[in-house]
RNA sequence: GACCCCAUCGUCUAGCCUGGUCAGGACACAAGCUUUUCAAGCUUGCAGCGCGGGUUCAAAUCCCGCUGGGGUCGCCA
């Protein structure tokens, strides 16, 4: 069997695209077929190599590898070859140059693998365009041409095209072409109930990439939206749900886009991930954002990685929660600074730094005894000391563990921070 | 409007085919615990079969209607 993703090169490559391509790939691994990726270019007006740059390279970051790759720009004499022959069958006509399909009356069954039988009444269809004036084929035409002459076997799409499909097996029967098996995806929806749309927050892939989502979570988390692995089972990698892959199971209902259950899911699978791995996906926004030079200590990125490796949802959360550890100087908000500064912080902030003074070794016991230490001789509870040297040292009132934090920090720059706010 | 598709917690879903298990899980939300916070973790809770008819001893599950939502009606794809 073969399926195949034909994206259009007119705008990146949508969330919703990308879940049929992943559906397309995920069936033709299943199945233990190929999977061709054709390029829908025949809107020489609109397409872009920006657009196909694009979308490559967004396929390619999901990891939906493919086996063979068309374009349509590059097919034209084709179309015009069997145009020509339904102009020599006196099944279409012409009109100016624009070459025009007869439509036959009858009724239209398709076989729809997650609907079953869809009937259609070809009445209320009107003579369908194969050839446009330009000498370009229309969408149908040359989809149904390729996906015949790649014996296209599965043809796996959108909802949004279960009315062009009559239209579509009217143009498979003029030509004598087999008719496929078809399968209608059910649409992805906006938060308000309606289409997906850049109103009701991002949609291309790459926006997603750019916010820091990881490939395994998108993917894992656009499979969940009409299929579902089962067994209570939702994270879960590519591999795995290949092998648990069924066409049959997917929903028939649309499904609502979550973001919130998307961030999520990529919580989940950076969790997974191994720290060298995750640690490669940072470095460079750390060097973007100008928190590592070119020569930095690698072990130390990654213990920082680590610390917070399973609290972050994207990448970016690292950039903003990690940042006291690689900048000199932290800011502390007003808010903040009033709260948690008070004099009696400020004193405290001067003791802890005396005693750190003395520390030979500046690790996470160490850190921990001599703080404990202080808080019994003043006798005041942990949480009163924990929370404004925390502020001192990170400028955020959360974050992970007190002493794991001052580890990272340093011996130097925490006695700086704390003699800094004591002062402030 | 015409044609087509669809309908389980707020959201994603399991269950539906092959009627009979307190309708199961997850996100979100709420509460509690973790006394070193939460944006992490654990526990608990809240919440659903759109409505009306049938068929049946029995309906989320099968049938019909209604309502609601969505899609398509381009020489765009």
């Amino acid at each position: 069997m073969k399926v195949r993703f034909a994206p259009s090169p007119t705008g990146y490559l949508h969330i919703g695209g990308a879940r049929t391509a992943l559906f397309n790939w995920m069936y033709a691994k299943s199945q233990k077929g190929s999977f061709v990726l054709r390029i829908e270019d025949t809107d020489l007006e609109r397409s872009k190599k920006e657009f196909l740059d694009e979308i490559l390279e967004s396929i390619q970051w999901l990891g939906l590898s493919f086996d063979e790759i068309y374009k349509q720009s590059e097919r034209f004499d084709i179309y015009r070859k069997y145009a020509d022959q339904l102009l020599k069958e006196e099944k279409a006509y012409r009109e100016g140059e624009a070459v025009i399909l007869k439509m036959p009356q009858k009724e239209i069954k398709i076989y729809d693998l997650i609907r079953d039988e869809i009937v259609f009444d070809t009445a209320v269809l009107k003579d369908q365009v194969l050839m446009k004036s330009d000498g370009s084929p229309t969408y149908s035409f040359a989809c149904v041409v390729d996906d015949a002459l790649m014996e296209i076997s599965h043809v796996i799409r959108g909802e949004d095209h279960i009315s062009n499909t009559p239209k579509q097996v009217v143009i498979y029967e003029a030509l004598g072409f087999k008719i496929p098996k078809f399968a209608h995806l059910p649409l992805i929806m906006g938060e308000d109930g309606g289409r997906l749309s850049k109103r009701t927050g991002a949609v291309a892939v790459s926006d997603y990439k750019k916010m820091g989502f990881v490939p395994e979570g998108i993917v894992n988390y656009l499979m969940l939206l009409g299929w579902s692995p089962g067994a209570n089972q939702e994270i879960i990698n590519l591999k795995k749900a290949v092998e648990k892959f069924s066409i049959k199971k997917i929903n028939k209902a649309s499904a609502v886009f979550s973001i919130e259950k998307l961030k999520w899911v990529n919580t989940q699978h950076i969790r997974q991930m191994d720290l060298e791995k995750l640690t490669d996906l940072i470095v460079p926004l750390l060097k973007e954002k100008g928190y590592l030079e070119a020569e930095f200590d690698r072990k130390k990125v990654e213990s920082i990685v680590n610390l917070f490796k399973g609290r972050i949802s994207i990448l970016e959360d690292f950039v903003d929660w990690a940042d006291f550890a690689f900048l000199k100087e932290i800011d502390v908000s007003d808010g903040d600074k009033e709260k948690f500064f008070t004099d009696d912080a400020k004193k405290r902030f001067k003791l802890l730094a005396d005693s750190f003074e003395k520390l030979e070794v500046f690790d996470i016991k160490l850190c921990e005894e001599s703080f404990r230490g202080l808080v019994d001789e003043l006798k005041i509870k942990a949480a009163d000391l924990v929370h404004p040297v925390r502020v001192a040292l990170t400028g955020k009132t959360i974050g992970p563990g007190l002493f794991e934090t001052m580890a990272i920090v340093g011996k130097e720059n925490t006695i700086k921070r704390l003699r800094r706010a004591a002062n402030l």
